[in-house]
DNA sequence: ACCAAGCGGGG
DNA sequence: GTGTACGCTTGGT
């Protein structure tokens, strides 16, 4: 019997002579591509009421609306359903479609009193029991079958993952970007405009499809002689190609479904798939993408979705994620002109074919860039790349879950009813601990935070769904969280907490290792241990986990808070001085005491603190500036800005790491903060301050210091508060520009009476003694640094230079 | 204050 | 498909 060692990149399964069959495929060790057959059983869990129920469900089979189902086996399994032992029944199934008509069926029954995991997607049931992680090298013994298939299909006889848990490398990635017809102002119309370019980039080709020709000398545009023609090569190259993955930026909703539209409408056949099939569409709110045999990465979907909290970004266009990820930007065309230069001027198309190109280049390049990450995540939860490129954290932490509970022998817990949803959105969980600073600027600070906080706590404290107890439990040992009436066993180890426990702990071990030596791969695979652990608080205060537990999400909240203040507390006694604090994180004032004094705190707190809790030194800082808060006496929170050792400003929350304020504003803000973070010295910046005043009064200073940056978030027709930007919009509009939503609008205000939007103007067209500066004196600049000059009383009058100007008087 | 509806990305 | 995103903003009441 041949054996193949192989790699699953994708999973379907199929039904063979009424027997349900699963399809992996992926690639053999040497590169072949392959697709394997193994025959599985659905099945589900339902925990009886009476021990006679078995026999009921055994000779249950019946039909409905013509589809006959039946249960082929009932298997009696002793297993835990949050941790208490239950004698469950595996109830096996002929086929995947009778598991919610048998669901539904028998959940009226007064003998079963609940059912349990019928709704696990069938391949992923499959992947989990056979304990097959996508992209992971797997063993194979059978034979190749005969099957309708563009690539050999083996029919297992067995399959078991291999020893190594080997990576797949060097994965096949197909670009792909379209442009397509539209007339200025209309929206997206798939039925009625055509493709008129599609670009495609991998390893070995970048090519931009088009069919209508203009003279070029570059060999990277193919022409063709009609839309139909160009789908009929794309289907080519993609045969050619065999990638392994095809990637897209939006691709889910936009270049797959148009491409696929657009076949159907030409009647043309794209049977790329492994079995002939063609893209097919999963709608719902939102429509995702497939290919049978090829993984589809929408960059979008895991820049949005997996790396959200990782990535820090206002905008999620090509545009703004590339340049963000690779420093590279889109080609600058006038895309709204493409309708029009196609029809009238073709000889001018040329700038677009490059455009759709590098649309196409930037997406790859993109994909390259997250592929590990992307490739971590699906070995840490065992779904295919097409899933995990689209989850939700808390998505990724049922999954991860589901894949871990085996070992556990859990069950899990029904998902919430309507009802039972309904209560849990309308509780409200307590928040993080905050202590307000006190306006002012600081010598010689020390910031602290809990690394990993939240999972820290979880795992240290047994915080789980299955080992919550009343507050007055008698059992011995249990933890008790006064502030939510609530304790935790500790009698055994907890299946969230020891889950947690073993993420934490997998991600340390890889950061010992990378402290050794650097490894792209296991940088992205601490990421992802970092982002799946953080992810779990949220999970448990999930409406819609199966393992949600108001009790832990709130005892674990109760516990950051309780911590932080503790550490605040002894920190004081030590003779700190707190400036303030938010969540996980604490900024002390070192009150005269040494450098190393302040690294030792956390030696003396870190003696105390249970499991896996640990503060960490974040580090010194000489200087450090809080201020206050827009309506209120109070410190501002999220706002400050420290000076670290190397001369470098770490500024959060101010307008100066803020888009929408203009340049002058920003750089104005940053000045003044430097000057008076590195020399306390606030003549200086104020006299810095009054000579940027006097250059916008005398028009000396650019027009481009004065652009002001701020996105368009939906159709101009749909604001009906319309401020500057959307009138800029709206100009632009007139003049048969169409600006699309998530555009960003650059304008200046200028003099002239009236309203601020009335006196928008786009940069190119204000001339530089036209721009307003009392507006951007009194609405861009001192607003920027009020507060900043507050903590050294300085009044806004003497900000203008009136102060300054009586004072002499006075003389 | 609360709730329902709309929207993102793509052309 | 053993199925129905999600989190935020906006506008109405
Ligand atoms: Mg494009």
């Amino acid at each position: 019997m041949p054996t193949f060692h192989f790699y699953p990149i994708d999973i379907t399964y199929r039904i063979v002579s009424g027997k349900p069959v699963i399809y992996l495929y992926g690639r053999t060790k040497d590169g072949q591509r392959i697709a394997v057959a193994d025959r599985f059983d659905p099945y589900f869990w339902a925990i009886p009421q009476k021990k006679s129920v078995k026999e009921r469900l055994e000779n249950l089979s019946g039909e409905k609306d013509g589809e006959s189902y039946s249960v082929t086996s009932v298997e009696e399994k002793k297993k835990r359903l949050l941790g208490k032992e239950v004698e469950a029944l595996k109830v096996t199934v002929s086929q995947p479609k009778d598991v919610p008509l048998v669901r539904e069926l028998i959940r009226e029954w007064d003998d079963i009193q609940s059912v349990h995991e019928a709704d696990i997607l069938f391949t992923r049931r499959y992947l989990i029991d056979k304990k097959i992680i996508p992209m992971t090298l797997v063993v194979v013994e059978g034979e190749e079958g005969r099957e309708e298939s563009r690539i050999p299909v083996i029919a297992a006889t067995a399959i078991r993952p291999a020893e190594d848990e080997e990576t797949m490398k060097g994965l096949g990635i197909l670009a792909v970007d379209i442009e397509t017809y539209y007339p200025k102002g209309k929206g997206i119309d798939m039925d009625n405009n055509p493709i008129l370019m599609l670009a495609v980039h991998g390893e070995t080709i970048s090519r931009v499809i088009t069919w209508k020709r203009f003279a070029t000398k570059r060999r990277s545009i193919e022409f063709v002689q009609d839309e139909a023609a160009l789908l009929h090569r794309f289907r080519e190259i993609v045969l050619e190609e065999q990638p392994d993955i095809i990637t897209g930026y939006f691709s889910d909703g936009f270049d797959l479904p148009y491409i696929k539209r657009r076949a159907e409408k030409l009647k043309v056949n794209l049977d790329i798939g492994a079995d002939f099939s063609g893209i097919s569409l999963k709608k719902g709110m939102d429509t995702e993408s497939k290919i049978t045999g090829i993984a589809h990465f929408d960059v979008i979907k895991f820049v949005r979705g997996g790396l959200r909290t990782s990535i820090a970004t206002d905008s999620y266009s090509l545009n703004a994620v590339a340049s963000k990820l690779l420093g590279e930007t889109k080609h600058e065309v006038e895309l709204d002109d493409l309708a029009e230069v196609w029809d009238k001027r073709p000889e001018k198309l040329e700038p677009y074919c490059d455009y759709n190109l590098q649309d196409a280049l930037l997406t790859y390049q993109l994909a390259e860039k997250l592929l590990p990450n992307l490739t971590e995540l699906v070995k840490l939860i065992g779904l295919p790349l097409q899933d995990c490129n689209r989850m939700s954290f808390s998505q990724l932490v049922e999954s991860f879950l589901l894949r871990k509970e085996g070992e556990f022998d859990e069950i899990a817990p029904e998902k919430p009813t309507e009802h039972e949803l309904a209560k849990r959105r309308k509780v409200r969980l307590q928040g993080a601990f905050v202590h307000e600073p006190t306006p002012g600027l600081y010598h010689d600070l020390a910031v602290y935070d809990f690394r990993s906080l939240y999972p820290s706590i979880i795992a240290s404290h047994n915080i789980s769904p299955d080992t919550v107890r009343e507050a007055d439990t008698l059992e011995e040992g249990a933890f008790v969280v006064r502030e939510e009436k609530v304790a935790y066993s500790t009698a055994k180890k907890g299946f969230i907490a020891a889950v947690v426990e073993e993420v934490i702990t997998r991600r340390m071990r890889v950061k010992d290792i990378l402290k050794k030596k650097k490894d792209p791969f296991l940088e992205a695979r601490a990421m992802m241990l970092k982002i799946l652990a953080n992810s779990f608080y949220g999970y448990l205060g999930f409406p819609s986990a199966r393992w949600y537990s108001f009790a832990c999400a709130a005892s674990v909240t109760a516990l950051g808070r309780r911590y932080i203040t503790e550490t605040i507390e002894k920190a004081e006694k030590a003779g700190f001085k707190v400036l303030y604090s938010d969540t996980d994180s604490i900024f002390l004032s070192l009150q005269g005491k040494s450098k190393a004094a302040a690294k030792k705190f956390v030696d003396d707190i870190n003696e105390h603190l249970p499991g896996l809790m640990e503060l960490e030194y974040e580090g010194f800082y000489p200087s450090g500036i809080f201020v206050s808060a827009k309506d209120n006496k109070g410190g501002a929170k999220k706002r400050y800005a420290l000076l670290r050792e190397d001369g470098s400003l770490v500024i959060k929350g101010f307008e100066a790491v803020r888009r929408n304020t203009s340049v002058i504003a920003k750089e104005v803000q940053e000045h003044v903060l430097k000057a008076i973070l590195e020399k306390a010295d606030d003549k200086k910046a104020l006299n810095y301050l009054h000579g940027v005043i006097k250059g916008i009064r005398e028009k000396k200073l650019a027009v481009e210091k004065m652009v002001i940056r701020t996105r368009l978030t939906k159709p101009i027709s749909s604001y009906d508060a319309i401020g500057p930007h959307v009138a800029i919009a709206k100009q632009m509009k007139g003049k048969g520009i169409d600006i699309a939503p998530g555009a960003i609008i650059r304008y200046v205000v200028t003099t002239g009476g009236g309203r601020i939007r009335d006196r928008a103007k786009l940069p190119e067209a204000t001339k530089q003694s036209e721009y307003d500066a009392d507006y951007y004196i009194n609405n861009q600049i001192i607003p920027a640094v009020e507060k900043i000059f507050e903590v050294f009383g300085h009044t806004k009058e003497e900000l203008l230079g009136k102060g300054a100007q009586m004072r002499l008087l006075e003389f």
